[in-house]
RNA sequence: CGGGCCGUAGCGCAGUUUGGUAGCGCGACUGGUUUGGGACCAGUAGGUCGGAGGUUCAAAUCCUCUCGGCCCGACCA
């Protein structure tokens, strides 16, 4: 399919001139003025301010791959361009918005003392042996991995844990070199399962990602916190409503995590949150208080029943009236995968409660859990799927339970026999005592773990992350420096990311409406636009270029709409690209009238020509 | 990885059931008329129907294979 579109295609303006091939950009009809602006002071791009010179594309129809709202917004006001699943091309304007965002990303970090630097796409595949994760990420099929001439394994970077810490303990030997942080904002590749929703998950993507290196603990948790105060200023400078949940350290490894989340529907990530506690974490995380379940009264003793095609814990609510799914233990079997091993593992949860996976893999210590084939369960149990239980397991099959089923008496489980379940089972009496996890999914409704109160559940796009690695790294790459004691020690070290093409793409996803996108200022292609309705009347024309020189001498990031449209086409088009303030200059030029608006909630309003540079000002909140 | 669906002009789509001259809207180009909510008239260009093989007098259409894309699911016993 070409829906990307002919990459060769000689691109003409709107306006009607030719793209200049022997140059190879636009000819100018007259020279971009230089731009003054105090450096640090607002996230600014330099460039053409003319929108006749800039390369714009906007599409009548949505794009019939985009689902969600800010993919098909960014596809139809022709940001992005698909070049091949989950890869993108940014069109000049959204590489403004990106370049923006960075700069905010930079302007913080650097603010905390972190030092940019630039690491290398390609890695070596040594690298990634010597902290073990080559294998794992190849098999799990994470990462692009090339060889090159020799034969050699390379890789694409889908992050750059090795390659920083390989850096830095080839520069830092000495305790007093610390603290060091050090960022990139650099592509990262990642052979994602599915790609999707626009920029949101891509297979390449732009990241900033952040290293921390201390001598101890202590030095950590400043350098980590002061990390989590410079990405709350940088989510606050782009207006995002997010928060920040307590999240579990995945494929990267470590101890604590957070993630800052920005709210929005279309979020892949599920989060409970409690409003009176500030409790938020994201459900692979989040604990909560344990649901009651009827209890199951002195020990009786056990006995086997006949449940001739009965599976499931609802089916068995129906078969045993009066057997509530809190009375029963279930017991899913789980294929684990470690580094050395693999095996298939027995998990008992209430019946009424649902097993977290990450929680599981993480208890056991495991690479990967995934739940077991029906053939996997017939070669562990000997019987069909659902009649496994703790009954009769063979010795050979680990036997893991969830907490909640610590102390209860006089349970319904499997017995391992096709056709049977026992009643009145006992652990640790009728069968080995499992060893006991905390293994249990938390739900929106339970209580807080601090307050009690109910939770909610909400949709989150996770736009940065931030971990405690400690010496998981420096250890298995053995990255050491002197301490005072002169003894050799590894780093502690931290981690920090943020996805650079994806918060924007999450900005949209919150600030939008149905003529387009509503840019918050401070990451908008421009802050404002100076349209003139019709270019061939001169009062218009010379009107517009005025108060597009008066607002940039104001330190406006304005450009000037040139382009040659009809009023209606330009309203559309400069409303779905959603500049903050939009300035029209039309037929009542000659009297010194403009017509003024806000694009978040379309508030518009006649202006005086005088008062213009006010209006842009005080709408920008200067 | 499993399931479903889709590949026809730059974009959005029809045509496929029942084989018979490749279509529509938007966009693009030329000329003209327009100029306040994606203008109008006239004309023009643009597609080996994703690719390969097969069936047939004849294939976008039927068959086989293949490549690409999209969606859903990824299992609670």
């Amino acid at each position: 399919m070409h829906s990307g579109g002919r990459l060769w295609r000689c691109r003409w303006h709107r306006d009607g001139r030719r793209l200049d091939r022997r140059r190879g950009r636009p000819r100018l009809s007259c020279g971009a003025r230089p731009e003054f602006r105090r450096p640090g002071q607002r996230a600014t791009v330099r460039g053409p301010m003319r929108l006749s010179q800039i390369l714009i594309s906007t599409l009548r129809d949505d794009p019939a791959d985009a689902e969600i709202p800010s993919h098909k917004l960014l596809a139809r006001a022709g940001l992005i361009v698909k070049t091949a699943a989950g890869v993108y091309t940014f069109a000049p304007l959204m590489w403004r918005v990106v370049k923006k965002f960075a700069q905010i990303v930079r302007d913080e970090l650097d603010a905390e003392g972190a030092n940019e630097v630039m690491l290398p796409i390609i890695q070596p595949k040594e690298l990634w042996q010597q902290s073990g994760r080559w294998d794992r990420y190849v098999r799990d099929g994470i990462m692009f991995t090339l060889k090159d001439r020799k034969g050699s394994d390379m890789c694409l970077g889908p992050t750059h844990e090795e390659v920083m810490t390989a850096y830095v303990n080839a520069q830092v030997n000495s305790y007093k070199q610390m603290p060091v942080n050090c960022y990139q904002i650099q592509d990262k590749f990642r052979d994602e399962i599915r790609p999707r929703f626009g920029l949101m998950r891509g297979r390449e993507f732009l990241m900033m990602d952040a290293y921390s290196f201390d001598a101890d603990q202590a030095g950590l948790d400043v350098a980590y916190q002061k990390m989590r105060a410079a990405y709350c200023r940088i989510f606050e400078r782009c207006g995002l409503q997010y928060t920040v949940v307590q999240a579990d350290s995945g494929a990267i490894g470590g101890a604590g995590s957070e993630e800052f989340m920005v709210i929005a529907d279309s979020g892949e990530d599920s989060i409970l949150y409690c409003q009176d506690s500030g409790y938020a974490a994201n459900v692979e995380k989040a604990t909560s208080v344990l649901p009651v379940a009827p209890a199951g009264g002195e020990p009786r003793p056990m006995q086997k029943i006949a449940t001739p095609g009965v599976k499931t814990v609802a089916q068995l609510e129906a078969f045993f009236p009066g057997w509530v799914a809190g009375r029963m233990a279930k017991t899913v079997l789980y294929h684990v995968t470690w580094k050395d091993k693999e095996k298939v593992v027995a998990v008992m949860m209430r019946g009424d409660l649902e097993i977290n996976e990450v929680k599981l893999a993480n208890a056991v210590d495991a690479l990967a859990v995934r739940l077991a084939t029906d053939e996997e369960i017939k070669a562990a149990t000997g019987a069909d799927t659902g009649f496994a239980g703790p009954v009769g397991l063979r010795d050979d099959v680990p036997l893991l339970a969830d907490e909640s089923l610590k102390d209860r008496t006089n349970l319904l489980v499997g017995c391992n026999e096709t056709g049977f379940h026992c009643l009145d089972v006992n652990l640790g009496r009728d069968c080995r005592m499992p060893s006991w996890k905390e293994l249990r999914l938390a739900r929106a409704g339970e209580g807080c773990p601090v307050s009690g109160k109910p939770l909610q559940q909400a949709r989150g796009i996770e736009v940065g992350h931030i971990f405690k690695l400690g010496t998981k790294y420096s250890k298995a790459m053995q990255a050491t420096f002197m301490d005072q004691g002169g003894k050799p020690t590894p780093f502690v070290m931290g981690c920090y990311g943020i996805g650079v093409s994806r918060t924007p793409a999450a900005a949209v996803e919150q600030n939008f409406d149905d003529k387009g996108i509503v840019w918050p200022p401070a990451i908008a292609p421009f802050e404002c636009v100076v349209a003139m309705l019709d270019g061939k009347r001169e009062e218009q024309q010379a009107l517009a270029e005025k108060l597009y020189g008066e607002l940039r001498s104001a330190g406006v990031d304005v450009c000037l709409d040139d382009r040659a449209m009809s009023p209606g086409a330009k309203f559309k088009d400069n409303e779905l690209l959603g500049f903050p303030v939009q300035v029209f200059v039309g037929r009542k030029a000659a009297e010194g009238q403009v017509e003024f608006l806000v694009r978040r909630g379309m508030q518009k309003s006649e202006c005086a020509a005088g008062e213009v540079r006010a209006r842009v000002l005080a709408a920008l909140g200067r």
